[in-house]
DNA sequence: CTGCATCCGATCGGATACTG
DNA sequence: CAGTATCCGATCGGATGCAG
């Protein structure tokens, strides 16, 4: 992937990404609700559709209904079970492999108190929740 | 942050986040060319506008004006210098914070080989190409 | 060289209503 | 319960031209 030629007496590096990788994550899961309903399905037990949406205070049905779409699409998650009156929703393994970027990003995230500055205004997602009651162990 | 309550017999645990911190990220980095604009800025010596231009193809003028207003407002970069005839922009320390989260986004999008897949269709990104030919070393 | 102003088509996502 | 269909205002970003 890396290639090297002269440049005034120096050494050149050239690295090309014949797609760049993190433009093309952020195509996926920068929508906005998607990053959320990936890491809901990944923590909660409530991985039906009217959980997720109970658990994601602020986002339609139509939008959950995208998101699991594009999700499912691009293969982040698939439907673990899928009976005629609910299906429930799993994380793939590329799924899976996303949730180091999350766990970077709530790091990143929480240090800065994003969302709390004076210029940020009215964040898209104010009032956005993470609940993880669902957490409670038996 | 946390907070107990009973339920059902059971230990419930309730996080609740005030703004939530993931989506706020994305909501300034995850729009079009932002996270490489603040790449080139991190890894080039090529810190001035025509030469972020021209390391992003495909990138016009006025939208790497309005991301580094962006990225500027949002304190992830600042003008390290001002000249009548050029700026010279530079990663403020909560734009430095920011790489760690790049890293593991590029770790996973190089894993899954992103912008590659048969459904991706035409990514938006396609044809960006990520040049550190500015790496050379002395 | 480094932006800002204007225009404009494309896309996004919220609201609402409907269906198997 | 788990979605789909339709509408519509808001926003995005590409193109182009102008300015300090």
């Amino acid at each position: 992937m890396g290639a090297k030629s002269p440049h005034r007496g120096r050494i050149v590096i050239k690295l090309n990404f014949p797609a760049y990788p993190v433009q093309a994550s952020l195509g996926v899961l920068g929508r906005k609700w998607a990053f959320l309903v990936l890491m809901n399905i990944a923590l909660s037990r409530a991985q039906r559709f009217n959980a997720l949406l109970r658990v994601t205070p602020g986002m339609s049905k139509r939008i959950l209904a995208m998101r699991l779409n594009d999700l499912e699409r691009h293969g982040f998650i698939c439907r673990a079970e899928r009976t005629r009156s609910f299906t429930r929703w799993q994380l793939t393994q590329k799924g899976t492999d996303v949730l180091p970027v999350l766990l970077t990003l709530i790091h990143f995230g929480s240090k800065w108190r994003l969302g709390s500055e004076p210029s940020e205004g009215q964040p898209s997602n104010i009032g956005s929740t993470f609940d993880v009651s669902f957490l409670r162990r038996p």
